[in-house]
DNA sequence: GTGGTCTAGACCACC
DNA sequence: GTGGTCTAGACCACA
């Protein structure tokens, strides 16, 4: 899985790995159950400090993302939620602002209801 | 309108301030060529400081959402372009993690896209 | 000659008043000793307050492009200075600023001096 | 980089730093992936405000011409963008105003020339 | 150690 | 009256 970082956005580092791991965790590319790299390698890899890896895999692992064995490492947490419970309340109402902006740049809901389609399409997260 | 802010919050505070302020635009609370408070009144009526409100205000007008007249104040901006069609591709980015995030929290689809329809539901902002 | 003023500008509009009469005077749209419209009269066109448009003109007397004679108004100054001098000071500094920029947004010196030509076409202004 | 600021002038002080900055960066005093002084670094030397500094950041920053790494801090940004031959339309209209002030005072056409050639032959900014 | 945010209070230009 | 700018000093998140 490909994990690109940009260093001089606004959003922290340790937010965008983890943001990057969840989108990789419901698009299927990284697997329930399946290891993520050590902290160590990671941060090797993109050229940033363990700090900040551990911080992102903290955050996922509180957020019931991933579990983290100490003798295995970091795994993707299998799922246990049952389907079509409702969406947090922080979700929704980061969707709402994203759909007042979207309104006023002009896209209908049609249009819009289309590019979730699209994005769902990608999402191959199977629950239990 | 209402606007209310979290001090607590890890999203500055005139960064909330910008987005209720989208979302008021766009639900119609605020209509266009609508004045908006003035910076000290705002800033008096949230107990926060000028600077606060005026980074806000300056981010919604660089942004394109008000207009600074200064002889009437800040105004919500009359909208100018045609219905475009298609998001920044900033927002579309955006869905993509929440999607990802309501995925794995077991929303399905149909879930999703029936929370959008709620929100478009309030959405009166028209385009010219 | 038509004057359009932004009113949510950055640049107070009596500023952008005083530059629009300057490129007036450079392009020969406002010929020398034509007569200005009053302040009255143009404050009543421009839809703003008399205080503005007499700031303007004021600013236009000190600067040297117009006289302002108690019984006929405001007229545009006959040239006096000869060819061939060098810009003020103030001038070249600025045009040092906007060929930076120009440079590093990408536009070469040929570029450049090819806009230049096609500004100073539209300059008919003839000194004595 | 010699920075001198006029406390006395109407333009404000964080825009006469972002226009020297930018000033230095096209003539190559400041290159590409330079590491400018810090906020405080800078606000001590120049003897004002942090948070001017910090706005000038900012505002450069929003433009486009510097990039900042939380890690360390801000630098010239690497140039991106192919020659594009043309520059924005905010630039030729200053272009304009500045010329035909130019003209009233003047200088004519070839003199004009002349000097852009000189700011010219300073800018040694490349692009990629 | 870096930039980012916020405050309280001040002054100024513009209209 | 309005927003814009600046200061001095503080605290925090990030890395």
């Amino acid at each position: 899985m490909v994990i690109t970082l940009q260093l001089d956005s606004s959003t922290p580092l340790y937010e965008q790995l983890r943001n990057q791991i969840v989108i990789g965790i419901a698009t299927g590319e990284l697997k329930p159950e399946e290891k993520l790299p050590t902290v160590r390698q990671l941060a090797d890899d993109l050229g940033i400090n363990t700090m900040t890896v551990n911080k992102a895999y903290a955050l996922l692992k509180q957020e019931g993302y991933i579990v983290i064995d100490r003798r295995h490492g970091a795994k993707v947490r299998i799922p246990t939620l049952p389907a079509s419970s409702d969406p947090s309340p922080q979700i929704e109402e980061q969707l709402q602002l994203i759909i007042a902006q979207a309104t006023i740049q002009g896209v209908d809901q049609s249009r819009f209801q289309a590019i979730c389609s699209q994005i769902f399409a990608k999402m191959v997260y199977r629950l239990p």
